[in-house]
RNA sequence: GGUUCCUUGGCCGAGUGGCUAGGCGCCGGUCUGCAAAACCGUUUACGGCGGUUCGAAUCCGCCAGGAACCUCCA
């Protein structure tokens, strides 16, 4: 290929053409939820994106492995709970085992997942069943000389470390500016330095989920369940591992030194990161209070939403944006991506029905390439939108008879609308299995336009106009063309 | 305070040295019985100041504003 596949690299601060360790094999790991809460529009970031690596990779040829994980092991809270894990307490309130709780919002989030039309991982490990590994894992630290065990609890030992390697190379710290600018909290006297990182901890008494270990009954570390996970089903080297930027810091620089303290060097050669979602310019998350599930978002209930909006929306919402910048929430933006997806659909119905020429007149040329080109950038999914409004207008002008296509060239269109549209940015046509699409609702609103052409015919209008009317209030979308009229219900 | 990054037209959002991004909106036109849809055309840009260059939204410096991260949260 021409332009072969570049991603950024977050190692490196710049794209780098995408070469797998084992053509064509290609094993990704993508940081996923930690379900003690519902998925809100911050989780579809990262699920959208790298299901768009995912199905983009595969549409080049590679057998993709995608690991996402479910943090399922709660840790610890940093508020007046300390020491109680999230989970745990959240299980307490609700007088529920911490494993329903787990089932409950596991099956929320795939609920969201499958809505906004995100491919099931080929993986989804669970950190709670990946107890054994994560132990393995301290203890190799713990062997290497790069932890230590105080009072029942391990922590790596990050001094230590930067002395033969560099703790910081992801987010580009170095420990001097991290030590002295490293808040002073309490319950940290177990440990030598403040920037130690925890690999085990003991487990309080009121602390339900807890594991035996050499060290003592407690939990694992946040850190250790994807580097232990990532080494189990993608091997101690693979290609990509992705997540949100929020997670460079430490989550990912203490992934890395933890890779390199047990075996010796980093087990992944791609590090990538999408950016948030913001609300008024801040970052949508749970910490802050000001994030939107995505339950609102389909049913509209919640007071920032001026209106429901479908799955595909926010899908298409998110990708009309560059992965690696953020993406601020509004009304207005919302309502305009939903015009233009409805835009672009419309497109590609009137593609179905199409009559071509013996020449073409219109400007479709390139638009292959242009789609790949765009998409081997570092995934510019923007620019892939541009050049397919591009081609809606040339469909436009052939649908409305001003313009030719030849038979070759409407199917290269449809070929790549199909390509990119669906199978790559996964948009999907909602409309089709709109509400109560029946063969019987369709062939009733059939025949009241059949009714109201004969009107239009004998230039009743009155009779015309008042079926226009009523259908568009019961939220139908009239449309008159050469052929008839045609309809589809709004939303 | 430290690290990293951002600031584009009414709104969203691409673009890293010279070529119309795109969408939504507004306005005008074509089409229509009138509309809607569609199409065509038009309209507002690159935070501020300085520098490099034949030429900068794009490179460099300073300033202003903003964000993410800086915990044993995940």
């Amino acid at each position: 290929m021409e332009h072969p596949l570049h991603i950024y690299n977050t190692l490196l601060r710049k794209k780098e053409q995408f070469v797998p360790l084992h053509e064509p094999h290609t094993g990704m790991y993508v940081c996923g939820p930690t379900v003690y809460g519902d998925p809100h529009l911050g989780h579809a970031r990262p699920a959208i994106t790298f299901d768009i690596l995912f199905r983009y990779l595969q549409h080049l040829g590679y057998k993709v492995r995608y690991v996402r994980n479910i943090t399922d092991v709660g840790h610890l809270e940093h508020d007046a709970d300390a020491g109680e894990d999230k989970i745990a307490k959240k299980a307490r309130l609700e007088q529920l085992e911490p494993m329903e709780v787990v089932q409950y919002y596991l099956n929320r989030y795939r609920d969201a997942m499958r809505a906004l039309n995100v491919l099931p991982p080929s993986i989804e490990p669970h950190a709670s069943g990946h107890i054994i590994e994560q132990i393995e894992l301290v203890k190799h630290i713990l062997d290497n000389g790069f932890a230590y065990e105080s009072e029942g609890s391990v922590y790596f030992d990050v001094e230590a470390y930067d002395k033969k390697h560099h703790y910081g190379v992801l987010s580009g710290r170095n420990i001097e500016d991290m030590i002295n600018t490293t808040r002073v909290l309490d319950g940290q006297e177990e440990k030598r330095n403040p920037i130690d990182f925890a690999l085990w901890k003991k487990a309080q008494p009121e602390h339900i989920m807890r594991w035996p270990s050499p060290w003592s009954d407690g939990f694992p570390g946040w850190h250790c369940e994807c580097t232990a996970m990532g080494k189990k089903y993608l091997g101690s080297h693979f290609d990509i591992h992705g997540g949100g930027m929020d997670l460079v810091f430490p989550h990912h620089e203490c992934e890395i030194a933890q890779a390199v303290a047990s075996q010796g060097d980093d087990m992944v050669h791609y590090w990538m990161h999408n950016n948030m979602i913001t609300v008024n310019g801040q970052k949508m998350g749970k910490s802050l209070g000001n994030f939107i599930t995505l339950d609102e978002f389909f049913n509209g209930n919640h007071p920032m939403l001026a209106q429901a909006y479908a799955p595909m929306t926010i899908r298409f919402f998110i990708l009309q944006a560059h992965y690696r910048s953020t993406v601020d929430f509004s009304n207005e933006a919302l309502q305009a991506a939903e015009k233009g997806l409805a835009r672009l659909m419309d497109a590609w119905k009137s593609l179905q029905k199409l009559q071509s020429a013996a020449t073409t007149s219109v400007e479709i040329g390139g638009l292959r390439v242009k789609c790949l080109e765009a998409m081997n950038d570092d995934l510019n999914t923007p620019i892939v939108i541009s050049h397919l409004f591009d081609a809606v207008r040339a469909i436009n002008t052939v649908k409305d008879g001003k313009g030719t296509i030849s038979a070759a060239d409407l199917e290269e269109i449809r070929s790549v609308f199909q390509l990119f549209l669906f199978d790559t940015m996964g948009l999907a046509n909602e409309t089709a299995a709109g509400v109560g699409g029946s063969e019987a609702f369709g062939k009733a609103v059939d025949l009241l336009l059949s009714i109201r052409q004969q009107a239009k015919a004998n230039k009743d209008w009155a009779t015309s106009d008042k079926i226009r009317n009523e259908l568009t209030a019961l939220g139908f979308e009239i449309k008159d063309t050469k052929e008839g009229a045609e309809w589809k219900l709004a939303n």
